[in-house]
RNA sequence: GGCGGGGUAGCCAAGUGGUAAGGCCGAGGUCUGCAAAACCUCUAUUCGCGGGUUCGAUUCCCGCCCCCGCCUCCA
């Protein structure tokens, strides 16, 4: 099957096919955290579907070049950085630091680059853009000295979200103070400076200021990536105006078609609710870890569910996950015993069981693609408790996990030590059983237990394993 | 009001014009001193509701209901 992602733009699924066909290069930016205070496992969920995304197109045999944007100036870093009497770039850093944290502890991984907003090199790009917009009629200065794009002049405007200008209807959500515009739906590109700023201002051909929220996107993404790109990503709730800013942006100035293919994430909810910090019923990374789960099994929790659903966040949800993920680790478990010394570590096998990655080319169909694991494991494990799977098929099965795992980032990444407390007990254990002296042998399995480690005899003796985690 | 997403078992969730993957939980069984893990069996005559098309629809069409989001801070 062709590989295809539901464009936002055309509201279709669409087959892919690189901008440049001769090339196996793509381009794809994302839209990053605004480092106002701790990303949130809402946010998370769209990084770590780009993740997924970026993964599955590099099992496909693309390179991914991918840039994701650090926003960090806008109202509410300002007003952060004030509260907390610190400059900016200091306030932003710890959350810029702690994003980067969150992330490792995903398994995400990194874009090739993270520009900043307040980086001069793009602070003077986007000024270069917005005069470029002005020359074309495309923006203008406000009476406020701020500058608007003048969204009437850009036919496509609304393209992406299938709005009607003529009917966008304030929510009531953001305040109007800017009385200034030609239109209600005309946003800025450059703010000018005001007393609330404080010391946070550039310079430019408009007096001094700070640049609009959608305009840094547009001047990262082109810089970095150039007029075209393969594939942008974001969460839904930046179709509009985000997104549709952007366009209108870039491709007002370069006259080029912008971005090939919008693929956008589904909300992450709480209580069949949206998921974010103005409703307070969010949840960090840092408050997930504090329930004692791990970076591993919110990964699975986010990442079991097809992007473009809606999902709802429950720790019910997380102890599934932790479950799923515990029979995956027994499975490897016991392939890796039965390969024994057959096991070869640096192969990946490239022919087993293909409907892994079959189902992940249908917009990413991520339960179609656990389904198949899980069935496999089932099958296997079959196999293994008839005696029927011999070593060297053991080992073939782990090369495939591995190929699998590249696009998943599931394993668990190392077995934990077994300390010495743990390992006292079982010899002890061992002892008790040899002597058939099962009430003092359950005994120590019990106290095993309590130090977070779970014990099962086999014809081999005793198998110790961390309890969840991982 | 406009524009989207969703409604499949107790929960999560695939999927198809031909009669419902997978995961979690639960029950019974094999194994075990007992467990655990693994395996086996069972768990939706039914896919929000009502029509229509069809030999046949959960899947296509029409109409409706409910939940969630976006409509200029948002992943």
């Amino acid at each position: 099957m062709a590989l295809r992602f539901f464009n936002t733009y055309s509201r279709e699924l669409e087959e892919f096919a690189p901008r440049d066909s001769s090339s196996r290069k793509i381009d794809m930016y994302t839209c990053g955290p605004t480092v106002y205070s701790r990303a949130h496992i809402g946010n998370f969920r769209a990084y770590i579907f780009e993740d997924l995304l970026q993964r599955h197109l590099e099992a496909r045999g693309y390179e991914v070049h991918r840039v994701m944007n650090l926003t960090d100036v806008d109202d509410k870093t300002i007003r952060g950085a004030r509260t907390a009497r610190m400059p900016l770039s200091q306030f932003t850093e710890q959350f810029k630091d702690a994003f980067f944290k969150d992330c490792e502890a995903l398994r995400i991984k990194p874009a090739n680059e993270y520009p900043s907003a307040t980086d001069q090199r793009y602070i003077d790009k986007m000024i270069a853009m917005i005069s470029a917009l002005i020359d074309k009629g495309l923006a203008y200065q406000a009476e406020d000295k701020s500058v608007y794009y003048r969204i009437k002049s850009f036919p496509n405007y609304g393209k992406l979200a299938h709005f009607n200008l003529d009917e966008l209807q304030s929510t009531g959500r953001v305040k109007n103070d800017e009385y200034d515009k030609e239109h209600i739906g005309d946003f800025a590109l450059w703010k000018a400076w005001d007393e609330e700023d404080g010391d946070v201002k550039w310079n430019s051909p408009w007096g001094p200021g700070r640049p609009g929220w959608h305009i840094e996107c547009s001047a990262m993404a082109t810089d970095l990536l150039g007029n075209e790109i393969d594939i942008h990503c974001g969460g839904v709730d930046n179709i509009f105006p985000h997104h549709e800013a952007e366009i209108a942006q870039s491709e007002g100035v370069t006259g080029k078609k912008f971005v090939r293919y919008w693929v956008h994430c589904e909300h992450l909810l709480v209580d069949g609710q949206k998921m974010a910090k103005s409703l307070g019923n969010f949840y960090t990374l840092s408050d997930v870890l504090a329930k004692g789960y791990t970076g591993r099994e919110t990964r699975y929790a986010l990442l079991r569910v097809n992007y473009r659903k809606p999902l709802n966040f429950t720790w019910d949800g997380m102890d599934e996950a932790r479950e799923s993920l515990g029979r995956i680790d027994g499975w490897l478990r016991r392939l890796r015993e039965t390969a024994g010394d057959k096991i070869d570590n640096n192969k990946i096998d490239m022919q087993l069981g293909q409907e892994f990655e079959n189902a992940l080319d249908d917009n990413l169909n991520i339960s179609g693609a656990l389904g198949f694991l899980f069935e496999t494991i089932r099958d296997t494990n079959r196999a293994m408790d008839r005696g029927e799977l011999d070593a060297a098929q053991a080992s073939a099965w782990l090369n495939w996990w591995k190929r699998v795992n590249q696009t998943l980032d599931l394993e668990p990444k190392t077995e934990s030590e077994i300390p010495a407390e743990v390992s006292k007990l079982t010899d002890e254990r061992a002892q008790a059983r040899l002597a058939k002296d099962f009430r003092k042998s359950d005994e120590l399995r019990d106290r095993i237990a309590a130090l977070g480690w779970e014990v099962r005899d086999s014809k081999d003796g005793q198998k110790l394993t961390r309890r969840a985690g991982g």
